[in-house]
DNA sequence: GCTTGACTTAAACCTAGGTTCAAGTCGTAT
DNA sequence: ATACGACTTGAACCTAGGTTTAAGTCAAGC
């Protein structure tokens, strides 16, 4: 029913001076105390925890997520607040993991230049002739190499030394 | 065919206080200078830079940025590492689009048990009889929802006020 | 009744990743 | 020739997000 911050820490995967930091910056105004003045969690707390952890996760700033707590506190007069908040949030994640994407993309297209160079046993191979510059053409001739190939693995992975 | 250090930030989306931070991190050994010391960029340093932008928005630390730079320097001899290091990071940024991806779907759960309690006007409709605790059943009622739904969007958008 | 381990606080410390500032050097347009 | 804007440097400053330290409280086991 009732869990220490050590506990909690465990559970979360953190540490206790973390969730003391994050208590600190008003993230945890539902936790009670003990009449020790130890924290005393409930398995409901369990469920701001949650939501902490995920908005962190997503790079939320602190101070915006206890911005998002405190609305929680106020009970039925803030819920559709709550919901645009986390409906605006959904948005910022998914433009990131979009951006995420794009750079998985680019860093394939990296993995191909040097998959291709090694297999050559020269970077040479992509360079424009007669000098060390990248060749403009590069990217085109992966994008080619992309669209004709099955699969990305294929195309890129080398075998493990 | 040469670009001034301003003319570089424009293009990639900064400022010329960060580029000259990177340059005093290592990243940008490859930086030539005119006869008054000011920075040269070439248009092949656009490879570099992009590489840069990548791992950074990748959240790659710039240490390590700086070392796979350094690689870059060496010549063919160091082009296998190099395929290793894009390897590896790609593993990593895959593994942190699919937390994201995690961070998405609590996100919509989220937003699901708003709406409701929206629509509802109040949000003990989650709560255990009695209490003010969300029931442990909530999370599976979503997932029992987001099962027969068609569409996510139905499931868990409201309309805009 | 004393030690041990988990808790409490405030305050100091740390790192990453910049940003700002002060003082100075150029090339160019007036 | 002088003013302007863009460049140069080193050093100081800043924020976010913790982590560490010091000093103390408390309950339980020996």
């Amino acid at each position: 029913m009732n869990y220490s911050i050590g506990e909690v820490a465990a559970r979360m995967g953190t540490n206790t001076s973390t969730l003391r930091y994050y208590d600190k910056k008003g993230l945890l105004p539902f936790v009670e105390r003990d009449a020790a003045g130890r924290r005393k969690f409930k398995d409901n707390d369990f469920n701001f925890l949650e939501v902490i952890d995920c908005l962190k996760r997503s790079g939320v700033p602190i101070k915006d997520i206890g911005h998002f707590i405190s609305l929680c506190l106020q009970g039925d007069t803030t819920l559709r607040q709550r919901y645009d908040y986390l409906d605006q949030e959904e948005a910022v994640l998914a433009d990131k993991v979009r951006d995420m994407q794009a750079q998985l993309d680019f860093l394939r297209f990296k993995k191909w230049y040097y998959k291709t160079a090694v297999e050559a046993g020269t970077e040479t191979i992509h360079f424009t002739p007669g000098t060390n510059f990248v060749a403009p053409t590069t990217h085109a001739q992966y994008q080619a190499a992309l669209k004709k190939a099955d699969d990305v693995r294929q195309l890129i992975d080398l075998p493990a030394d």
